[in-house]
This record gives C-alpha cells, structure tokens and sequence, in this order.
DNA sequence: CTACAATATTTGTAATTACGTATTTTAAGT
DNA sequence: ACTTAAAATACGTAATTACAAATATTGTAG
C-alpha cells in the first residue's frame, strides 16, 4: 500500500522526503509486527531481538556491552531487559572469569525452545518473498547502506 | 556503511532477512536523530512528529484521533504527549463546539516559531540528497510499499 | 605499590509508555 | 423520549525507559 494512503498525505515535498519517512513508517511497522509475535510468548520485541543475538551465539556467551551494540533498536535498558529474561529462565548470567567487570550472558535451552516455538509466527511476518524478489532486496539494502553514509 | 559492519554480523541467512533488519536499523537511526535534535528543544521525536503535524495542517485545527492516525510512530499516549506540548504553550487544545467528544488542537505561533528554529537542524538530518539520487529515492518507495503489501 | 583514569555494568529516580477502564457525548433503534 | 450502542478522549496504574550517578574491576603511569 502506498504510503501516502498509509499516513493519509496527497503528496510529499518530493520523494527523499518520501523516503525517510517510508522508512521510519515501515520500519516501525515490521517493529509492531514482532511485537505483537513476541507479547503471545510473554516478551516484547527487545527481549527478543536479544534472544536471537544469544542463539546466533550459541553455544558460546557474550557480553552486555557486545549485545547493546548489535541490537537493531537501543531503546531499552539492558540490564533490567536482561534481569527479566534471567527471572524467566531463558537465560543465564553470570560474572566473567577472566574480567569480573564482564557478564557472561548465554542462552538457555529453554530459551532455545522458546525461539523454536516463536519461529514459524516470525517465519510469517519475515516473510516478504512473497512481495519482493530478491534482486529488489539487495537494491533495497544498497540504498539504505547508502543513506547511512 | 555497509549493515553488516553497523550490527557486526558476519553474513545474513539471505538479502530479504538482511533487508527486514537493514530497515528497522535505518529507520531506527533516523529516529535517533530526530531525538537528538528534539532534545536540544526539551521535547522528543513524538512531540516533533505531532508539531509537524500540525503545521501541516495550519491555520487549519485536528483532532487527536486523526494525529494518531497519521503519526509515523504510534507509540506513546496521545493525550499525556498533547498534555505536555499544551503546557509548552507550543499547541491549543479546544473541546470542538459541534461534536463535543471531539478535541480541536492546533499548533501556537510560539510552536510554529520553535519548528521554525528546529528546521535548520531538521534539514542537516534530512539531507539524504547528498547520499542517493531522486531515482534511488523512488525505487526504495516503491519496494517499501511493496514490501508492506 | 599507589593513585588515577578507563571500562563494564548496575542502580536510583524521574519521565514516559502500555493497557485496560472510565467518562462524556453523539447516534440509532424502539 | 428512552435505552442502548458507538465514538472520542482521558485517566489510573503498572511496566518500561532514559538519564545520571554509583559501584566494581582492571589497566597504567609514576
């Protein structure tokens, strides 16, 4: 659908300024998508961006500090985001050996199973093969690298 | 830069999964910098939203039902957020005197004055020209909405 | 070895947001 | 006119988030 139907505006100054705001829309829109996905399993999107970060690690661990820089969205504060995901058992924390600074954070078999389950409703909100072919995705990813500069 | 530096990710399973993240990170990014700028004026990235809005629609009043509809990003609760810019002085709010479920805002001159203050930065974020090309513009809105089906 | 700066994370507190419920007003049906 | 339903917004409360400051540990210069 196109955006000016979506947020109800006849015309844009011009289409960079259409641009960025399809981008937040759209982005905001995908966001919304997992959030309700993750709010049927008791977690919200950030518990889960956090989550697949852990899996895409395992079996190995990482640090506060190394997932706060690879979370798509920042918004949040990781320590309490995490204290919920340790109360819920879907992860394990604990103090570095080597660096007792350092946490040691690392996903449980129960949150294993969690993203398991959560796979096929994540499956269908990811989707998008069925709007775009891939030959738009890696134009689609070109120029957004681009427009980060 | 190219996203899989930004989120230190070796690879993507495929350009469609690299493209859902590659949007909400950009639009993610661009969000932080509407509220790194709105916070130089004490209010956030909704608060611009909504004044943008407004002066959209000037000298012309809405109601917050339909704000809601059109803002980017729908989180936050509409009346707490009018509550504060009404506070600021930066909006009016009004019961409408035809249909008393319904509230007129429209956006003060001392509000026009502070987005008129804040277009200078706005502008050095909205810049992408100096990154993509009108024709990169139009084939990114067109798969984005595509993508949204 | 000691003092000082740097790093990683946590915590306190205030502000914001989510979510369900309440309030007020209009519309519709009988 | 009266009752009920619908619409638009506001509000109470709990959860989340932002921000600054605190804590704990390591690295380093003298």
């Amino acid at each position: 659908m196109k955006l000016e139907e979506e947020i109800k505006q006849a015309k844009f100054q011009d289409e960079w300024q259409k641009a960025l705001l399809n981008i937040m829309y759209t982005g905001n829109w995908l966001t919304d998508n997992f959030m309700v996905i993750s709010k049927k399993y008791a977690i919200n999107d950030q518990h889960y961006n956090i989550l697949r970060i852990l899996r895409g690690k395992y079996p190995n661990c990482i640090c506060p500090g190394e997932i706060k820089e690879v979370l798509v969205n920042k918004r949040g504060d990781l320590t309490r985001l995490l204290d919920k995901l340790v109360k819920m058992e879907l992860v394990d924390r604990n103090i570095n050996a080597e660096n007792r600074r350092m946490v040691d954070v690392i996903i449980t078999q129960k949150g294993l199973n969690l993203l398991a389950e959560m796979d096929p409703d994540v499956n269908q909100v990811e989707n998008i093969k069925a709007h775009i072919s891939e030959e738009d995705a890696k134009v689609l990813n070109d120029i957004l690298d681009k427009i980060r500069g």
